[in-house]
DNA sequence: AGGAATTGGTTGCAATCGTAACCATGGCGA
DNA sequence: TCGCCATGGTTACGATTGCAACCAATTCCT
């Protein structure tokens, strides 16, 4: 399915005493960058394929497809964008005509942002095709395994980000 | 530990039905690239501050590190890195004199790379940073979840990864 | 033996990204 | 009400990235 990452050496042995040595495809950090590279450019293909649109964008596009109505302050703070990311998404979205910006008649720095008519069919569109991405990749596993990995995620999940 | 992502909107309510709408916070490669961009963070600030390198760098130290001497290909293939961000960060090494090219007399187009002193010094230095940040992350876990994690993700790997 | 295709590695270029600086508005205390 | 800090959002800029094109050396095929 992906292409994206090279395969292992899996020949090639250590030279060097294992204490002294980092086996680095065990270490966490870069087995979950890897892993998470290689799913979210696998899954970037399908929405840039059908959309042509980037990472930012989608978030952006799913943020707003699943709230309704958010200011791009709350889009960063629900898709975990910075506003740089989520600024620039918009004014591409906006330019596409698949947002709408409507001033904040109670905060003249707010902007409220809606899709449009043409941003929602997107969004729908979309939807599906993320569900079934996801379900694809959990239905290679075995139903322990996958429970495992929920669990697992979870956990790590509650130690690592809510401060 | 992370600042790096902000935290969830816990009180906002989707306005849109459950069917039509997707959940960004619950979908698998949001939650990866989430969780993995907090993590490599943090580790990433480790070697930046203590050695000055960027990832490319690090891998790069941590692979000729494990293994003694490779060719950039080779280095590639066991950090899943691009090629060119292979040579880039061999070239910052080497100006480091962190390491040492030789040219292979068997084949020419071939570079064997070898860690200087200076860069096995800092390899070393490294090694137990990395473990005890590995260790950190994974202690906060409970010995179940944390089995169901390790569990989860080869499980992943396997099916993902490996083509 | 001698092109054609492959492989190892580097570089140019355009796109993307994060940081910091910035502008405008709003909240708040004296 | 005035000044000051905080907030929402945009932009300029330098750094990093991936892709494609490239060069050199090797292997393959006939």
């Amino acid at each position: 399915m992906s292409q994206s990452s090279q395969s292992q050496s899996s020949k090639s042995q250590p030279s060097k005493s294992q204490s002294t040595t980092l086996a680095l495809e065990n270490f966490l950090p870069y087995r979950l960058t890897r892993l998470t590279d290689a799913i979210s450019r696998d899954f970037s293909q399908a929405y840039r394929a059908r959309l042509g649109l980037t990472r930012p964008e989608w978030r952006t596009l799913a943020t707003i497809g699943q709230f309704g109505t958010m200011t791009a302050t709350e889009i960063g703070a629900h898709s975990s964008m910075h506003k740089t990311k989520v600024s620039r998404a918009v004014a591409s979205l906006e330019t596409r005509r698949w947002l709408v910006r409507t001033p904040d008649p109670q905060d003249r720095r707010v902007e409220r942002l809606t899709l449009s008519k043409t941003g929602q069919k997107a969004y729908e569109d979309m939807v599906p095709v993320a569900r079934s991405f996801e379900t694809k990749l959990l239905d290679r596993m075995k139903p322990k395994e996958r429970a495992a990995l929920l669990e697992g995620l979870e956990a790590l999940e509650r130690t690592t980000l809510t401060e």
